[in-house]
DNA sequence: ATGGTGGACCTTCCA
């Protein structure tokens, strides 16, 4: 079974961009980004022709998160079931595919050090180990998919120089997304290749970053310790990338990974 | 040079 998942930033923007990446890379599971569509415009007509069930968690221009299944799709929750406040903005959705329960996570950026909106996204990921304690056993087959706004290590920074005092590095950061690992998850991507700086998932539109190779990896696939056990392979898709150069790219690239769930999940994406 | 681009939107916010 493939996962994916892709910070689209705009649906709507980038929709002839995602019908393309879905038929050239079959992923059975996909999770999206930054639809910033609200739910009656989201395209699920286009998706369910493509054969996928879709769910969506839309608030019209900005955020939205998104889930595309060609094994099933159910038990759909938005937002955090924590038993604190709905959150202001539509940053996550779940439901189970093919057997794995399956979380689109569009995390606040922070913005800046000691903004509020930094102390939100804190708060936010800290909401996100709640959820997980409160409604999930870390026995389960899970993964959580998403744009992170954060970068694990400084191997997964182009220049730890440029990111003094800057977010998406620092400690607290770090601490929250340690937190979220700590409750059983790992970053697929760093456990397939634990060492291979330099392969970064969001490049800046500005200053030729892409074609500079100066980007972050903070687009990441977190598995529970069942799931991560029939891991095949991981992808960070930077040469995806490069062919819609002058195509509206999104500033983020594909991710994926692959699991070998066996023969049921294998049959029922074949079929579609 | 504090630059650059791209997406949302009502002229500015967000990444």
């Amino acid at each position: 079974m493939r996962i994916a998942s892709w910070n689209v930033n705009s649906l709507n923007a980038r929709m002839p961009r995602v019908e393309e990446w879905l038929e050239r890379m079959q992923p059975d599971v996909v999770c999206i980004q930054e639809t910033k569509l609200a739910n009656d415009a989201f395209p699920a007509a286009d998706f369910e022709a493509m054969g996928y069930e879709t769910a969506h968690h839309g608030q019209g221009q900005w955020n939205g998160v998104a889930i595309l299944s060609k094994v099933g799709l159910g038990d759909v929750v938005v937002d955090f079931a924590d038993g604190g406040d709905p959150d202001v903005d539509a940053r996550v959705i779940w439901a189970t595919c093919g057997g794995v329960r399956v979380c689109s996570v569009y995390v606040p950026n922070g913005r800046e050090v000691d903004h509020d909106h930094y102390r939100y996204k804190l708060d936010w990921l800290a909401r996100l180990r709640s959820h997980l304690d409160q409604n999930h056993d870390p026995k389960e087959p899970l993964a959580i998919l998403g744009d992170f706004n954060i970068a694990p290590e400084d191997a997964d920074v182009w220049d730890t120089k440029a990111f003094v005092g800057k977010t998406h590095v620092t400690k607290p950061e770090r601490d929250a997304l340690d937190a979220i690992k700590g409750w059983g998850l790992t970053d697929t991507f760093r456990h397939v290749y634990p060492d291979n700086p330099g392969l970064f998932s969001y490049y800046d539109y500005t200053a030729g970053r892409f074609h500079k190779r100066q980007g972050i990896r903070i687009d990441l696939i977190l598995a529970s310790e069942s799931l991560l056990a029939t891991v095949q392979g991981a992808l960070v898709d930077r040469n995806g990338r490069k062919a819609w150069d002058g195509h509206k790219p999104s500033d983020h690239v594909p991710i994926y990974a692959d699991f070998d769930l066996g023969s049921f999940a294998d049959l029922l994406s074949r079929d579609g």
